[in-house]
DNA sequence: TGCGGCTGTTACAATTCGTTACAATTGGGA
DNA sequence: TCCCAATTGTAACGAATTGTAACAGCCGCA
């Protein structure tokens, strides 16, 4: 699969670099224009997944092109503007863009919107689905555990939260309450036993050794540190 | 059809009710709370379209509540947070959240972002009577369900609607209550074997593996999330 | 009228997951 | 060091949930 496509539509060359440093960085692949004229041009051969867009252009106004690829084109499209009035912001959005991000930003923000609009439907970049460690690699989208060898094993939902949990937080002390709280939710308050349990059969699945465990480690009183070199992504 | 619901957890008052007179007249149906532990009670008969969550209540890690909301209600959550760093907003929105508004905000862009996330989600079923998704093509006109090696399967009325509303919220969880109004419309309760039954139906013409489903993938006690890569057209 | 496809119902098998019971382990104090 | 109570591991059980094969009614059509 390849990876989605992130157009970027600005006339400052740095912002456009800065951009498509952070975007690359995160597995997208990425594409810039200085003026709406060759963004056009370019938007007959190719399909971006997600624009994102200056409302200040030297050449076109920025709205009425998101108004078009909204409507016409269907894309996904991110307003990136210096105009920060409400105003803005709400005709903006009601035109068709799907965000409304205010200069300065954050790359690492816009990386996250970006993501947050793909969840909803296309592809992501593995963006918080997938995590390799110690040998295995868990994939959350599909509930998948996978040997060093290929081997796939399934795990159930309530297994994958406590698995995603561990993930989460590696090399640190998760205490047994707020495990309780992450998971049960509005569980019964007595039978926290299920906890163990969960944990037991996470670890038969990983082919814990009981008595010498490498990876999900009990502290006596307190809690759980799983003990992974956990890589996300 | 009955106008969006839109839930707001909140603990103060005020921003409650501001929120819930711009949302009204707009036209959206709201209904507030002020404790976790109430929008959770309430989370049992009500399903809300779009949920706006301060992350910081008095009774419950925001944070938590609204990964458990994206991930297991497949609700497209908002956040509304004072907590303005960059990191606080990239993690929110890692966790699921669909939005991230920072306090003070006004009502307005509020009420344009949530109609932004909406019409995403009633775009989809507009944009034509294709789908392509992991090497097969649904051809909703023709009812045939077409393989990467171009080899066709008809399916039925039933099994369509159930794939149509899968294609049209994929990765979304669809809990079995969604899943019985969709579908079955004014379905009496105790007959719901007929949505399953459906489901392995349709599992049989995309060859899913019963063991292993790589599409429909079952959340025991919750629903169903299809986890193709959709695309319409 | 008979046939065939579609779809809901039913029944039974399989799975998930919490609960329970009991064994194993830990750590503090006698 | 030994003992004991608290804590944790896990096998076994069972209730709830889900999968699906088999059957039956319905409808359209030749």
């Amino acid at each position: 699969m390849t990876a989605p496509l992130v157009t970027i539509l600005d006339d400052e060359p740095e912002i456009r670099s800065m951009l498509a440093d952070a975007l690359n960085e995160a597995g997208f692949r990425t594409m810039g224009f200085g003026r709406a004229t060759e963004f056009e041009a370019a938007l007959k051969t190719a399909t971006p997944d997600v624009c994102l867009v200056d409302l200040s252009l030297p050449d076109k106004d920025g709205l009425t092109l998101v108004h078009r690829l909204a409507l016409e084109q269907g894309a996904t499209v991110i307003i990136i503007s210096g105009r920060a009035q409400v105003q803005d912001r709400v005709t903006g959005l009601e035109l068709g863009a799907d965000d409304y991000i205010i200069k300065p930003f954050d790359p690492a923000e816009v990386v996250a919107r970006i993501r947050a609009r793909l969840r909803r439907g296309q592809a992501a970049p593995q963006s918080g689905n997938t995590a390799r460690f110690n040998g295995w690699t868990a994939h959350f989208d599909s509930y998948i555990l996978e040997d060093e060898e290929g081997v796939e094993t399934p795990f159930s939902h309530a297994e994958g939260e406590v698995l995603r949990l561990f993930l989460e937080r590696p090399k640190r002390l998760i205490s047994r309450a707020v495990m309780q709280e992450t998971l049960g939710g509005a569980a019964g308050e007595s039978f926290d036993r299920a906890m163990d349990v969960r944990i037991s059969r996470l670890r038969t699945k990983l082919r814990e050794d009981p008595k010498n465990p490498r990876l999900i480690k009990t502290i006596y009183g307190a809690g759980y540190i799983f003990l992974g070199d956990v890589n996300w992504g």
